[in-house]
DNA sequence: CGAACAGAAATTTTT
DNA sequence: TTTCTGTTCG
């Protein structure tokens, strides 16, 4: 149970536990406790202070760390716990917008649009308003309207401020005229959650009145992460009561390029001239020399709030610098090193600054048969086919969701081309309704006679969807997948690709009913929200015993043993788009700060002397991010090519993309889904799914000649076939 | 309307 | 190098 002298803290910690009332900041280096202290300050809230929990918000930087918090609480106090607000400013904000969005004129049941679907909106703009899309890069205007967002610029205070300037004033008209859209249909994107919500705050001040008073204790997190809206409304909520407490680190901010603003950790004073400040300065996380080389690349940043960082623990091990012939061979190096190590798999962590590093360590693993987990890069719910699924369920859940519509309308293949798409959309403009309006009253449109049946076959099976919407939703999501001819339409397809899909989409339905189980009351809109809302870092399970490869930027906040920086060479970490800029490049040696502090017993550094980037080999530098820490910190291992030159895996050809087979080589074949192979007795078959168990493989393959069979791959002898 | 092909473009980090 | 976009043809 909790001791409310809190003696597992130490004096520092527990003044910034006890200091409740008033603003404070927690300014603190990496490993030094902060979110220990966030989470006993909520503690000693609930329990010393009898806060009730449902006065509390807790702002995290990830659904996981939301999660967790009210885990270890109710551990410490009982379920009670569980009433508090512990969540990402998203999700609070959205929850906050489903009661009250409809004062803004937008309908409770609105979608959140992700950044494909802010594209073709941004596309749809450009259109309209017969602008190119050489001279306005979709992505390049869609930021600059998100950007803007986290500024709370409005349209109008957007052409105010930026008007003048031709480019800015073009990009002005396509900001007004994507907000009315979004409107119209019924959709917000992920900058909009924030912004509308602070400007609810601002028009109905007796909304904002409602929850200044409920939540009496405000507390957010990773600080240095947060955008000029989030300080806004942060402010706002925190207007009445002003206990609000914020932890952070300015050597951690690493989130610029999503609108970031350091200056809200460094002006905290300057906003709430009342704040206390408390800074904390042991480490509890990792050996001396990890911190010493921490320390000493992130003094080479100005205009730092220069923060004292020491450890009790010792020394500890030098940091491994690994310079390899390739990226292949950087890959071998870490494998080497992991299987070398004697420790559960879940102690390492292979960190890099592209999610496209993972490949190569990924073929390096599985064929070391090592368990491994990625996180980032393609999100399960950024799969094409479950896009599809999701943007059907949009559309039955809000009609007006023209671009979800668009997207599934002739997927599959109803004969709806894009003339007729095109035809239904200008209607759907002029008489500024929905598009499945238009659809469903085709009849009433002589231009759209010749795909009047078909169009009305899709919005009659949709609206019969819609009556179904009340039994349970996994049963719900697949009738759709079915009655749409989504799912039949695959089955019929029965290629490599679509079996693949097919799973996915079978997952998918999985996971309707995995979200049933999390709430009592389930409804088709927070499903929704929720895949909108989480991050592949949100699943990430530290006790499953699997080495787990990611970005720096995902690993903030996290801890390990054992930590793998990999690809630390000039033009990848820091990467070549930095180089021109020192902010940038500052914000890159703050990632490497992020990187080198996740490690708490041993740092292991690498890089490759040639390596294929985009297509071309380059030879590229050591990081001087590297070249930044003192040498006597380093121990650098003789390169592999000296050490054990017959070794042939380094010039090995990954296996990646199954369908162009790659020679296997003899030790360990590894397999996967979709591979084309080849049985001494039963011949050509493919492999309908691998399971990796330990050394082996097992398979179920569907054969030409005499169908499906499960099988070890040890015992099959199967040869891969080229497609 | 839709499949197939060819040529061009664009390659960071993500709630 | 891969992935997307536009064009052509049936
Ligand atoms: N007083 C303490 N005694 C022992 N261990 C502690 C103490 N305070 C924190 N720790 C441990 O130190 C580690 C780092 O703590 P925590 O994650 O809270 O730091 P942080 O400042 O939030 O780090 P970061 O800035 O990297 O996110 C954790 O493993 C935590 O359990």
């Amino acid at each position: 149970m909790l001791d409310l002298t809190f003696p597992h803290l130490n004096d520092k910690q527990r003044e910034a536990v006890f200091a409740t009332d008033g603003p404070l900041l927690i300014l603190a280096g990496a490993g030094s406790g902060k979110t220990t202290v966030l989470i006993n300050k909520v503690a000693y809230l609930l329990k010393s202070k009898n806060v009730q929990p449902y006065n509390i918000l807790a702002i995290t930087f990830t659904n996981k760390a939301a999660a967790e918090l009210k885990m270890r609480l109710e551990n410490m106090l009982g379920v009670y716990a569980q009433d508090i607000w512990a969540s990402t400013f998203h999700s609070a904000c959205v929850k906050i917008l489903r009661g009250n969005i409809k004062n803004l004129d937008y309908p409770s049941q609105f979608n959140i649009y992700d950044t494909a679907d802010q594209l073709t909106v941004i596309k749809e703009c450009l259109r309209e308003l017969n602008l190119s899309d050489k001279n306005f890069p979709p992505k390049q205007v869609l930021s600059a309207i998100s950007r803007a967002k986290d500024e709370l610029l409005t349209p109008d205070l957007f052409e105010q401020t930026l008007g003048g300037d031709y480019r800015f004033g073009q990009i002005s008209k396509i900001y007004h005229l994507y907000n009315r859209k979004l409107k119209r249909y019924g959709a917000v994107d992920f900058d909009d959650i924030i912004m509308l919500t602070v400007q609810l705050f601002e028009q109905y001040p007796d909304v904002l009145s409602l929850y200044q008073t409920k939540f009496k204790y405000v507390l957010v997190d990773e600080y240095q992460d947060t955008n000029h809206a989030q300080y806004r409304l942060v402010s706002l909520l925190a207007g009445k009561h002003r206990n609000l407490c914020v932890v952070g680190d300015d050597d951690q901010s690493i989130y610029k390029f999503r609108g970031a603003d350091i200056e809200n950790i460094l002006g905290f004073e300057k906003q709430f001239p009342e704040a206390k400040v408390i800074k904390l300065e042991e480490n509890y996380r990792s050996t001396q020399t990890i911190l010493d080389a921490a320390n000493n690349i992130i003094k080479n940043n100005i205009g730092r709030k220069g923060k004292q960082l020491w450890t009790s623990k010792g020394a500890g091990d030098k940091i491994i610098l690994y310079k390899g012939q390739t990226e292949y061979d950087e890959a071998r190096y870490i494998v080497q090193q992991i299987e070398q190590t004697a420790t559960s798999y879940n102690d390492f962590a292979v960190l890099y600054r592209m999610n496209s590093q993972s490949r190569v360590i990924e073929d390096a693993l599985t064929r070391a048969a090592i368990p491994y987990r990625v996180l980032g890069g393609l999100r399960f719910y950024d799969r094409k086919e479950i896009k599809d699924a999701i943007a059907y369920l949009r559309v039955v859940f809000n009609k007006g969701d023209n671009v979800s519509l668009k997207r599934i309308i002739n997927e599959p293949k109803r004969g709806i081309g894009a003339t007729t798409v095109e035809k239904v959309e200008q209607i759907a403009a002029r008489e500024e309704i929905d598009m499945f309006e238009v659809c469903k009253n085709a009849n009433r449109y002589p231009q759209l006679e010749r795909a009047v049946v078909r169009v009305r076959q899709f919005t009659d099976v949709i609206e019969r969807l819609n009556i179904i919407q009340q039994q349970p939703l996994d049963a719900f999501v697949q009738e759709v997948l079915i009655q749409t001819g989504y799912i039949p339409a695959l089955e019929q397809e029965n290629s490599v690709e679509s079996v693949t899909r097919l799973e996915n989409i079978y997952e998918f339905i999985s996971s309707a009913k995995e979200y049933i189980h999390t709430t009592d009351t389930p409804t088709l809109g927070e499903f929704l929200e929720n895949i909108s809302l989480v991050a592949d870092i949100d699943n990430y399970d530290e006790t499953q015993n699997a080495v787990v490869l990611m970005t720096l930027h995902s690993a903030k906040g996290l801890e390990f043993p054992f930590v793998f920086i990999a690809g630390a060479e000039e033009g990848v970490f820091p990467s070549y788009l930095s180089f021109s800029s020192n902010d940038e490049l500052e914000e890159e040696r703050r990632l490497c700060y992020v990187g080198v502090t996740r490690a708490k017993e041993q740092l292991y550094i690498t890089h490759a002397a040639t390596r294929t980037l985009f297509g071309a080999t380059k030879h590229n530098l050591l990081s001087r991010f590297v070249e930044e820490i003192p040498t006597e910190l380093i121990d650098r291992p003789a390169s592999h090519m000296t050490a054990q030159p017959k070794d042939i895996s380094s010039i090995y050809i990954p296996v990646y993309n199954q369908s162009k087979t790659a020679k296997p080589s003899k030790q360990m074949m590894s397999f996967s889904t979709g591979e084309t192979v080849l049985h001494k007795k039963f011949g050509r078959g493919i492999i309908l799914k691998a399971v990796n168990v330990g050394n082996d493989y097992h398979l179920e393959i569907a054969f030409d000649s005499c169908g499906t069979k499960q099988l070890m791959a040890a015992y099959a002898n199967l040869t891969k076939v080229e497609n």
